[in-house]
DNA sequence: GTGGTCTAGACCACT
DNA sequence: GTGGTCTAGACCACT
């Protein structure tokens, strides 16, 4: 299901939380679904369970997945419409910033060529 | 001295607060040189007076000019590192941003491409 | 809503504004509220739209309120902590610059004359 | 000459920075006079010559007094303008808080009350 | 002369 | 309808 690239510099449990996010998005994980358990997870994937725990604890803070002791973790109702939200308001806020950086001088293309850099 | 395009999609006001950053960067308006009164600069540019004052008031309150009632405008000692350290602290700002959007499951292309089109 | 007085020597956007921040700090203006919208308060008040534009204008850039073009200004969710700190820091500002001019030899009883004069 | 009281809460350092410019703005310090040397005044007045240092370092840094190596400490030409334009421009610092602190609702009755007890 | 505030009103893009 | 920008021009206090 989940495939993690543990050599990335990009830390395994953000690749996770994004990887959750995304079959959310594309339906794969409805509303209410069980996701697999901690240590089901850490056992299928060889990662350490405390980096399944961090991206699981980031997803509940968030409201994409709640965890009902006993019986395992669940996408909620709204995970979709809080991905989808965040998605708008980050790409906003990326949209907000390029025109200040414009306006400060910089151009496009020095801004990409950054992008492109990182 | 200015070069503003009143047709241009940017507001006029932030064309002139741009150029006076970049003038104070190069080195074209060192600190305590006085800049155009509001109503020569109005008259030079065909621009209304109150346009130039919205710019002079944003670059007072960011500290890049101190206006004197009565006296005039000036560049103050601080201008050059304030632009500076604005202009990186923005660059800072997209580097983070860029990265929660790749993390969110966004390529580069699709930013870049985002870029483009504003 | 707001009681404005154009012949104060403070300046009725200013008025406006700590009118509003008071209205937050009170509750009476809770986070997400929408505000009366520019032509509506120019309307109510008597005052030119510009004026209040200028406040509000203020507001926004301070992260008080937020104007979505179209739809209309409403309070931030940080307002209240924004201006708790702001009103913090000034005071902080206070103490700092009392305390240098008591070490500049002036009197605790001239500054406070000087206040009185203001 | 000086009077210092090392049980102050103001520090002993900024007692005496503070006397040199009271005795410069009342003619008793004109420019080019000496001061007493580190040396003498610290055995004078039972003071760590370290704290005298630190104080004359001050003067020195703010164009007061200029240290001639061998000959001693004297008073600049320039002492007393720069003296006199450092008290104005923190009363002009203080005219313009106050005016913050009267827009941020504050009363002048409740900053007198604090300045009383500073 | 200078900057700061304000009125009156137009036009724009966007919801 | 909404906010944002801009023109045209008046009046103020201050240098």
């Amino acid at each position: 299901m989940f495939n993690l690239d543990v050599l990335s510099r990009t830390p395994v449990y953000e690749q996770l939380i994004s990887q959750v996010e995304e079959f959310v998005l594309r339906g794969l994980l409805p509303a209410s679904s069980q996701i697999p358990s901690v240590r089901s997870l850490s056992a299928t994937l060889s990662i350490n369970p405390n980096t399944i725990q961090k991206a699981y604890s980031e997803l509940d803070r968030r409201g994409i997945i709640y965890s009902v002791p006993g019986r395992g973790c669940f996408i909620s109702d709204t995970a979709n419409d809080i991905i989808s939200a965040s998605r708008r308001t980050k790409l906003d806020e990326l949209d907000t910033l390029i025109s200040q950086l414009l306006i400060a001088g910089i151009t496009k293309d020095e801004i990409i060529e950054r992008i492109k850099n990182i």
